[in-house]
DNA sequence: TGAATTTGGTGCAAATATGCGGAATTGATT
DNA sequence: AATCAATTCCGCATATTTGCACCAAATTCA
């Protein structure tokens, strides 16, 4: 298999638990002790599968599992210590792939673990790009209509230039790595051999000041290209404040 | 290069004129007189890179694109007619790597697809070392994503100029082995380059210092070359006391 | 031990990459 | 023709990387 899986859990004790049991079959676990730790994480470079537990310190269990939601459909175990948290579970679509109540077999959690990833093998293929039915795609506040070529962010209309919307639609659909300057030119402007030329950086700068405000930012992979990535806090207050 | 390459094409001359081109550069090429053949194939044997036309007998080219892309991410390299096919592949992303609209020309087609099988290649890595579907690789506490190029040491973000992070992804790919300046030279400097011997040590040498907190050495194979090792207790204690 | 060779460390300067503002160009529309 | 938006080009400032010179340290071999 060799997949990664984050596990968010407050209780030591049980991740570690949940570690071995998943390590044992060869699957690469990391745990976070809380849900907050673990979203960001996952923002940074996501996973295969996440296990979320619902009680925990700072943002709960289903707050984190509606987050990563919005950008992605990676498989997501809840762990819930009350059958009331199992019925909310049930009652609400929240999207979850399933839940546990605890106290749980965690040879159980295992072959559920391994039941869910090949399901989802069998469906995507391999990439883990959310794409709906109706076209849409999005990253954090950013959603785009592939149909109607529209973009908004956080509901409200985001206009676009035509070179902006296909670099920030490619940056999407590729989240998960980062795009050479080369790839960039052959795939948006179509250049066939490696023109020197710069109007890669031209476009990523003007899309750069456009989405300065949302939850998004590119980032510069030195001496290669950029890759699309959630914006932190720490962006923010570092260098680039944008006020207009 | 030795890759093989599946091509649908209802024509005979399209496809015999894309074999001769693609076999000229030493391509294995197999046609197939419709999609479905060529589906049927690739169920059964898959190959590295699919030429598809769009109009043919049987299903249409865009139906065995969406076929192929349920179990794999092979790239596809589309072929249409018609300008408005063109257009629709570029509406709906089926999942092509990208398209020509005939007539084309097949200097510029194979020139494609070198670029496509290359970047493929680039991403997916081509390491003898066990490597996640994720792309990352790891050594000691020192992991490397090569999907987003990036490093992290003990979990925490690595920097790593381009040189580096080349040298250290050639280092843990080939940890099983003592590896020649010639051979570092050759590889990531390239064949061509009129450069002194001396600067891959000088490469080594900032990424030495620079993993001198890891688990990871670079050791001296005298009159030779290098190979990455695991850092023992005798290590620390001797010559390398880092301090900072 | 001592000379020759190879390797490691420091520092610097040249080369390269990137970001940014603004000018020039293109292309569509009036 | 004039205008406007979008794109590209240009040049500069800045940051980063990299190659190289020079010398010290280590290794080999006689």
């Amino acid at each position: 298999m060799d997949k990664l899986i984050y596990i968010a859990d407050d209780d030591d004790n049980i991740r570690n638990l949940l570690k071995s049991f998943l390590e044992r079959e060869s699957f690469r676990c990391i745990g976070f002790p809380t849900g907050d730790a673990l979203f960001e994480a996952y923002s940074d470079s996501p996973c295969d599968l996440v296990i979320l537990d619902v009680m925990m310190p700072g943002h709960d269990g289903f707050y984190i599992l509606k987050q990563i939601r919005k950008t992605s459909n990676v498989p997501i175990i809840m762990l819930t210590a009350k059958d009331s948290d199992a019925d909310y579970i049930q009652g609400l679509d929240l999207g979850s792939d399933d839940y546990f109540t605890k106290p749980f077999s965690p040879v159980k959690l295992v072959s559920k673990v391994k039941s869910v990833l090949k399901r989802q093998e069998e469906i995507t293929g391999k990439t883990s790009v959310k794409e709906t039915d109706d076209g849409l795609i999005s990253f954090a506040d950013i959603t785009i209509n592939r149909k109607t070529k529209e973009a908004t962010l956080g509901g409200e209309p985001f206009p676009l230039t035509p070179n902006e919307y296909a670099l920030l639609t490619y940056l999407i659909s590729n989240r998960d790595r980062a795009i050479s300057r080369t790839e960039l030119l052959d795939k948006i402007w179509g250049y066939e051999t490696q023109v020197e030329t710069r109007v890669a950086d031209d476009t990523v700068k003007r899309l750069r000041k456009k989405i300065s405000h949302s939850g998004a930012r590119i980032s510069t992979i030195w001496g290669y290209g950029f890759r699309l990535v959630m914006r932190t806090a720490e962006d923010s207050g570092e260098g680039d404040d944008s006020e207009d």
